[in-house]
DNA sequence: AAATCGTCTGGAAAGTTAACAGACAGGAGT
DNA sequence: ACTCCTGTCTGTTAACTTTCCAGACGATTT
């Protein structure tokens, strides 16, 4: 902990208003004022310095009340710019966002699988920049969201057998190269857990859960609102665990036990309805199935809820949050049904009662939650912004 | 994020300089200056502000160098007192310290075995001030380290059916009253982690996990050298977490597995030893057994082993933590031995390659926790320093 | 003689309170 | 209906306070 002089003052003060800027759109001085707790002609000189510096930028004015218009004013978008992109194995979905957070363009385009990703990849970014009038080097940092797991030591994707072609080599070192600009790769179900905090069901929880289940099965593990990744970026990787098997009806695990993620495979599941007599070509077809049928699809969730919740209950075991939610394509088919059985299951298991819901959000959660995540680093990066929350991991640099 | 005028540059400076006496002991005003970044007629502005405020004193003088003799000063301990309670079925152990952090007195006392443990407890505390010289008025904090875990809701004592006549009411609450002062209930394991954060294996980890295996089976999560307690205390309770029985000699678990606790209890590793051939009376006698036997101890001690990881896997697969620490009687008794056969299962089960050491601290490591814990507490009362770490849970009301 | 301690003086940086000129909406008066 | 006044709000300027810094100076010890 170290002393400051009065200058230490002036930077509290900036950050402070860029931060009450940056949350609350177009403020007036007396607006910003209220906020930050500043006087008058300190804010007032707070603004024409901020001005000069081309931080912030007059914004329109904002009249009705009594008395002179009010001067808006606004953080400078123009000052940086990054990308989020949601990387899948067929495509790529691309956000162009300022640092103020307004997206500029967004971009969707195809990957060609086996093929040179990497150059498909560097195109579609090229492609997105142009379309928002940008050049490479106006983007200050890349956030890309992908199955799997970078390890911090080596910059290899792991956990990622869907994603051949992006495997072998350092990822983020490669593409800050590719790019010139620093990225970062973040899991998919990490991202997804951000966006619930900002947007979704999480937002006013500090630990949670969010877990994934079936086919790609892992969670994301919030402390504090912080993610969690791990010191090898496994954190989460629950699809390695071994549990027991507790469904009722014995498709064969032994003893010793099951891979979480075996037990929650598309197959396993499959075959585990097919021994409640549902037939169906994957599990997200079994479970939409169940649900239409009658006493047996009960009979087949509830199992499938036993399974799912037999890593529940490690997880809540060990970090014991203030809440579970459950998130992924089976998940959402499930709804309501399979969560409620879930969450019976798991009160069987564990002694805290923890809720399990539904993660909220849809759509394209994983890049609104690798914009977020870029908009973290960007605005540490320019402003000192202490944003500690949904920082990726150490950006990682080529050497 | 809120500005501040000049007066919030003093807070920050006051706090930085007292934080600098605490963790360096006494300073002279040079060495003080350098610490926090101060001039020197700023420090010495500071210095003679706090010993008005009986914040500071003056400590004796150095000598040695040229020059005349430098002032030391250090924190003025008699502004508040803590104490720290290791609380044992049998017994307690209580320190009493100055806020400065030395001891002032040690005390040990007997408990009765279903007596009036709650009269016991405040007797010993009055005769541990009265040692020192204090009253009950003079403490500002107490922690006190036991088994189990206080639910934050109700502040009833759960998983601790060792300690009768402490369960089924408001533990912290029933003895704030009878001190007079807030009292923290922290669980005992968890005390260890924050000792071997400060001075044991941990000292320069973030993530940890410090596990308690066999009888009172539990582990501490420290997550950016944070304590996670839980939504109800209970993380790291994985006492009651479902694993598969991986031991190669089957003791009868079923398929859908056994409590991680009821693998690890005593009676259940007694059996294990058994089936080995190896006979004890108990867990920690097993073990040591086991270790002077020849490749039936062995093989006893790898089964053992296996049993300890599936639980261990879980909770790195989990939180992928940088270090595992083994802690416990039972552990320490197996050695590095045990140690090393469960780090090459846990190799087996999970992907990181998680190291397993032995804890470090011994002796009152309980006791050594909770007075850090306490100083923690009052030092933030009192001077308003942000320890987050190893604070205890929040400070509950009697009301 | 050299270095170090403690103190003193003047000044720079940042913010606060107070006052003032101008702008705008709404109501009172004609 | 029109004018004008009043109250409120904006933005600026000035005087003052708080906090820290740089440098100088005498005193002290090796």
């Amino acid at each position: 902990m170290r002393a400051g002089s009065p200058r230490l003052l002036r930077e509290i003060n900036d950050r402070a208003a860029i931060d009450a800027l940056l949350r609350n759109g177009p403020l007036t001085r007396s607006e910003l004022e209220n906020l930050i707790g500043l006087s008058k002609p300190a804010t007032a000189q707070l603004l024409t310095r901020l001005e000069l510096d081309d931080v912030v930028r007059r914004d329109g004015l904002r009249g009705g009340g009594r008395g002179p218009r009010a001067q808006l004013w606004a953080v400078n978008g123009a000052l940086a710019h990054v990308a989020a992109i949601d990387l899948t194995p067929d495509s790529v979905d691309i956000a162009i966002a300022d640092i103020s957070g307004t997206t500029l363009t967004e971009h969707h385009a195809p990957m060609p699988r086996g093929g040179d990703v990497l150059t498909a990849f560097t195109e579609a970014v090229g492609k997105a920049l142009a379309e928002a009038h940008l050049n490479l080097s106006d983007l200050h940092h890349v956030v890309v969201g992908s199955p799997g797991a970078v390890d911090p030591a080596t910059g290899q994707l792991g956990f990622a057998p869907h994603l051949p072609g992006w495997e072998g080599f350092d990822l983020p070192g490669r593409l800050t190269e590719l790019l010139g600009t620093t990225v970062t790769v973040e899991n998919d179900v990490n991202l997804v857990a951000v966006e619930e905090m900002i947007a979704g069901r999480a937002r006013d929880v500090r630990d949670f859960v969010l877990i994934w289940p079936v086919d790609a099965t892992g969670a994301a593990v919030v402390i504090n609102r912080v993610l969690l990744r791990g010191a090898t970026g496994g954190a989460g990787e629950i699809d390695w665990m071994r549990v027991p098997d507790l469904a009722e009806q014995d498709t064969g695990a032994g003893r010793q036990g099951d891979r979480y993620g075996e037990l929650l495979s598309s197959v396993a599941v499959t075959r585990l309805a097919k021994a409640h007599g549902i037939s169906a070509r994957n599990a997200l077809g079994a479970v939409t199935r169940a649900l239409a049928s009658g006493a047996a699809g009960r009979e087949f969730l509830a199992d499938l809820a036993r399974r799912i919740a037999s890593g529940v209950a490690g997880v809540v075991s060990v970090v014991d949050p203030e809440l579970v939610l459950l998130s992924g394509e089976v998940a959402q088919a499930g709804g309501s049904v399979l969560c409620e059985l879930v969450a019976s299951e798991l009160r069987r298991l564990v002694i805290p009662r923890t809720p399990v819901e539904l993660a909220l959000v849809g759509g394209q959660a994983v890049r609104a939650g690798a914009l977020h995540s870029a908009l973290a680093v960007v605005r540490e990066q320019v402003f000192g912004l202490p944003t500690e929350d949904m920082l990726p991991p150490a950006t990682r640099s080529s050497s």
